[in-house]
DNA sequence: CGTACTTTTGAATCGCATCAAATCTGGTGG
DNA sequence: CCACCAGATTTGATGCGATTCAAAAGTACG
């Protein structure tokens, strides 16, 4: 589990101040690793760059539910003003994540409003990103569900999938089999072609 | 459907520079009305103080997916560096709306370091509810979804039903027939009571 | 009083969850 | 290099819960 600062190129490079910048430590986090629990007090914010991060809470009825799953972006934004973590982050797979002292970054924010301003467009992305996953989950077939999934994340009606179906299935709301099912239908009825990893959208008028 | 000033007291007194609040003004509006539509530039930012408003899209199959219902708050946040809108807004409940120039905005937003936090604060809150929306549209069963509801977005167990039940379960992702169903069990089952507009949670050890 | 909408109940159907089990796969240690 | 194991993938059978379609009763409003 080797720490270092980043020296690479990294999308944090355009948004954060080099300040930051040089505050933050680059980590190689196993599966199954926790970031932080609920109520514990927000010391860092974290950028996965690979692999896949979860933030998971508790239902009442104990199961855990995914509250949002990161393959690239930031995890927690929402604790930089908050006193407490209100979900917990899991490594869902091996994971290169950057961190980064959440007080750093909150100091830097009211001093830099150039930062503040790229910090608010992200947020904004952020939102938008979420809207669609709601109108995603609102989808009543699983077919639906995966043909939103190609065309508003995938680029060019190809949807990369990182951390496999059982994954993308708990993403989706719904079961692994009826996923592998559906992608099954809609490979047989010419809809999709599915190479390796890909999800690709077939062409038609 | 007057247009005034906001000279009064709102949420937006906290928020917004004092040269914002001036150019700032409150319309009352009635259900069915479009705030805006897909494709058109952002001249406005919206505020809803009462009523309901819904950021709308269609799916490919042309039925009307709610990506946002907003009783209390702002619309649109993600427009504001957005060369265009990305969904409708419509009133779906008579409403009283703070219209905002986006651009005075933006001007504001990159000029004053202390209402930048305060937006960024304002934004956090909103990815955390969306969240919230994406854990309750990954329940399974409707009843789920009911109790989850009153949990997060309601107080002390009660939560009030401001539009609607069927308008409720547009934005549960279920068929308004499913809801009421599931309604009078829970409350055939001591589980909650209805009390007019608001459900209640039965106390339970 | 009539019209439009909401609320409610009923019955039939279907898609997905669930449970089960059989491959397949990659990685590990002997 | 092979045996083995854990996890992923795939297929099957069954049942439940929600959708769908239908219709009746209630409610608000002009």
């Amino acid at each position: 589990m080797e720490d270092e600062l980043i020296k690479f190129s990294s999308p944090l490079n355009a948004l954060l101040p080099q300040a930051v910048q040089e505050l933050c430590t680059h980590k190689h986090l196993k599966k199954s690793t926790l970031l932080f629990k609920t109520g514990e007090k927000p010391k860092w914010m974290f950028f996965v760059l690979s692999g896949e991060v979860t933030l998971e809470r508790l239902s009442q009825h104990g199961d855990p539910v995914v509250l949002q799953r990161t393959r690239h972006g930031f995890v927690s934004e929402a604790s930089l003003q908050s006193p407490k973590y209100h979900c917990d982050a899991v490594v869902v797979a091996d994971a290169e994540i950057i961190q980064i002292p959440i007080q750093t970054l909150a100091d830097a924010l009211s001093t830099d409003p150039d930062f503040a301003g790229r910090w608010i467009n992200m947020l904004n992305h952020e939102v938008k990103r979420l809207r669609l996953q709601c109108e995603r989950l609102s989808m009543k077939s699983v077919k639906d569900k995966v043909l939103h999934l190609i065309n508003t994340e995938g680029q060019n009606g190809k949807y990369q999938v990182n951390t496999g179906i059982k994954s993308l299935a708990g993403e989706l709301g719904i079961t692994h089999e009826a996923l592998y099912r559906t992608l099954a239908a809609l490979e047989k009825s010419k809809t999709i072609q599915r190479e390796d990893r890909l999800l690709v959208l077939t062409n038609r008028q």
